[in-house]
RNA sequence: GGGCUCGUAGCUCAGCUGGAUAGAGCACCUCCCUUCUAAGGAGGCGGUCUCAGGUUCGAAUCCUGACGGGCUCACCA
């Protein structure tokens, strides 16, 4: 309708009001409750054009339109907004082409350009933790939405699998895991533990145990015993501390922070870590066995977590594969002039010009940084995909600056896609109590929340489900659809970049705008649709207002998947969601349904039902949500 | 200090490229289950859209500045 008056208004603009209308100045908007009509066009961008006042302009607008479109029933002017008034059998026509469409709001699949969302990423080192949820709730509904837009495309995630951090778990797991009867150190079979759980508890007793020796250090030194330590260090740390002299408090904390890396550096713990990092890269067979093996259940750990989340991906990437890419690309990059030389030899971009720092891309000993790994990888991936256009990143919003810096590198050495990679920012997941922290505890575990989540779905399940006949296996299958879908809602219908409070009680309501609401709605009508068994096609009959308000809501559907997908933004599809179900329930309140005497309005009002519930599955979809036929 | 970002009801959040009297949910208070799933619906209470300027017929929305929160500015990853 929208776009049958904006191209009359173009194609007759000088006829009736003898100026050429620009397309700027069309705007429409939603007509506001208390007012007739349907659609409202907004006259005042037509007053200046015009000279007129706003009422004879909207009045000449309205006329002409009229006349020219017969499924406009009547206008009328309220203070420069003109209300169209729009027939019955235009708002049933949109709603028979709803129903007639299986994926009504999505595009031809593979109809645009081929995309890679990358998310979840973690480190193998660290359980995943209610940050990581909301990384990869976004990056699967992202993938989705991209999809249902009509992209092709891949999901994906780098796994950091090589490095000091990686090295500490395995040292610490060799030094300090009991050894049973059989002479085993522990394994996620002999202890039952999830293996990314042990790993993790391994990196955490390292850390525990540095610092222990770290304490001894200083105190050593504190106490003037200094053998068996490098001059050089003796002397740095007498530096240090004569420097502490007349200082005020903050800049002794800073001297002190200098110190304890100073005793850090010299513990036999991180020298012995150090020692396993050269013997990795060397591929000593006896560390790369240990290596694969404590991989492999972080591997099996992340898999269960990973199906519990619902989210899967296409490829894997593996840092140990990928961390010595981008080099060659650092030396072509140096002799177009992209990068220069220090005398240290350590090279670099200036990026002063953007109003950015310098930034350093190869270390002075040739060694590759995080940067460069990512302009590799990120080569790389085109390599493997031809068709691949864009890459969109789906990393938190503390790595802002290192994408902005990442997308100017790729763009100056004359990659064509990098205008075309898109980092996914999002913010952090702050708790009541204040932010996360791992050392103060306060992190709150994945599989721990996602299991207390279905849990809770169980109790109020039992408490008012509908469920009768439902196996033990349906049973459970519904408690993980209702408590996943909950989580999943609660974070996902927050602004992506916005951070966000995570209460674990509102997590896991199910009043208002949640997941179980939406669920709720979708069930309802399916069990609806089953007693009213077979009915008929869409009839011309008369429309309530409620009826009509629902099929208005229903059309703007592809646009907001369009939306979503421009923004990258699943909080988009929710909003929208949770709308429509408001819409719904207010009809199924006060509109009889399966009691409606008259049988064209009683197949009208199913048909309408079926192809909410339908919208409400495809939105739900995007998010990773999945609805019940029954609950 | 520089850069980025956020600031809307007691709390958590919507408000798209400027449009009519700023919206939801939670919490609190009233009502509504012999009509189809009440995990629902109707209503009430609650706002100087952080502040000050500016642009405009018109600003929560755009611009400038201030204030406040967060992130970031490593030869760490």
């Amino acid at each position: 309708m929208e776009k049958e008056i904006k191209e009359l208004l173009l194609k007759g603009g000088v006829e009736i009001l003898g100026t050429q209308i620009e397309e700027e100045i069309i705007q429409f908007q939603k007509t506001r409750k208390d007012i007739d009509g349907d659609l409202t066009l907004v006259i005042f961008p037509f007053v200046k054009l015009l000279k007129t006042s706003p009422l004879e302009a909207g009045e000449k607008i309205g006329a002409f339109l009229k006349e020219h479109l017969e499924d406009i029933e009547s206008y009328n002017v309220v203070s420069g907004f003109l209300n169209f008034t729009i027939a019955d059998r235009h708002w049933l026509k949109q709603l028979n082409d709803v129903s007639k469409t299986e994926n009504y709001g999505f595009r031809r699949p593979n109809s645009r350009p081929m995309l890679m969302v990358e998310y979840s990423s973690p480190n193998t080192n660290k359980p995943l933790h209610l940050g990581h949820l909301r990384n990869n709730f976004l990056g699967y509904s992202v993938a989705e939405i991209l999809k249902a837009y009509g992209h092709e495309v891949i999901k994906t995630q780098i796994i950091n699998d090589r490095g000091i951090h990686i090295c500490k778990s395995m040292l610490a797991w060799e030094k300090f895991s009991p050894t049973d009867e059989k002479g085993e150190r522990e394994t996620p079979v002999n202890t039952g533990l999830k293996g990314d759980k042990l790993v993790g508890k391994y990196y955490v007793e390292f850390d525990k145990q540095l610092k222990k020796e770290t304490t001894e250090i200083l105190s050593a030194w504190e106490q003037g015993n200094f053998d068996n330590y490098p001059v050089e260090v003796v002397a740095e740390y007498q530096r240090l501390n004569a420097s502490k002299e007349g200082k005020d408090e903050k800049a002794i904390a800073g001297i002190d922070a200098k110190m304890v890396d100073l005793a850090k550096n010299q513990t036999s713990l991180l020298q012995e870590a150090q020692e396993m990092l050269v013997k990795w890269e060397a591929r000593d067979p006896q560390v790369y066995l240990l290596w694969t093996t404590m991989n492999g259940w972080v591997y099996d750990g992340f898999k269960q977590t990973y199906d519990a989340m619902g989210v899967d991906f296409d490829k894997l990437y593996f840092e140990s594969d990928t961390f010595l890419l981008g080099k060659d690309i650092v030396a072509e990059g140096m002799k177009s002039g992209v990068f220069y030389q220090k005398e240290d030899g350590s090279v670099w971009i200036d990026l002063t010009e953007e109003g950015l720092d310098e930034k350093l891309v190869l270390r002075s000993d040739g060694t590759a940084v995080y940067m460069t790994q990512d302009v590799g990888t990120a080569v790389d991936r085109f390599h493997d995909y031809p068709k691949l256009t864009g890459i969109i990143y789906t990393v938190g919003n503390e790595q802002d600056y290192h994408f902005k810096v990442l997308f100017l590198i790729l763009e100056k050495l004359g990659y064509e896609w990098a205008d075309n990679c898109h980092h996914l920012s999002y913010g952090m997941v702050d708790l009541p109590t204040g932010k996360m922290k791992s050392r103060e505890g306060t992190v709150v575990d994945a599989d721990d929340l996602m299991a207390e989540v279905v849990s809770q779905a169980e109790e109020m399940t039992k408490e008012r489900g509908h469920i009768e006949g439902f196996t033990t296996e349906e049973k459970n299958q519904l408690y993980q659809l209702i408590g996943m879908g909950g989580l999943k809602y609660y974070l996902l219908k927050v602004d992506p970049k916005k951070r966000m409070l995570f209460n674990p009680e509102e997590s896991i309501e199910l009043n208002g705008n949640t997941g179980p609401f939406i669920q709720y709605a979708h069930a309802r009508i399916k069990s609806l649709l089953k007693k009213a068994g077979s009915y008929g096609a869409l009839t011309e009959t008369g429309l309530r207002a409620e009826e009509k308000e629902i099929i208005k809501h229903l059309v703007t559907f592809p646009s907001v998947v369009e939306e979503a997908a421009k923004n990258y933004s699943p909080a988009v599809i929710a909003n929208y969601s949770y709308e429509l179900v408001k819409l719904y329930n207010h009809f199924y309140q006060s509109v009889p349904i399966l009691i409606e005497e008259d049988e064209e309005l009683k197949n009208m009002r199913l048909v309408l039902s079926e192809n909410v519930a339908k919208v409400i599955k495809l939105a739900m979809q995007l998010l990773g949500v999945q609805v019940p036929e029954r609950m």
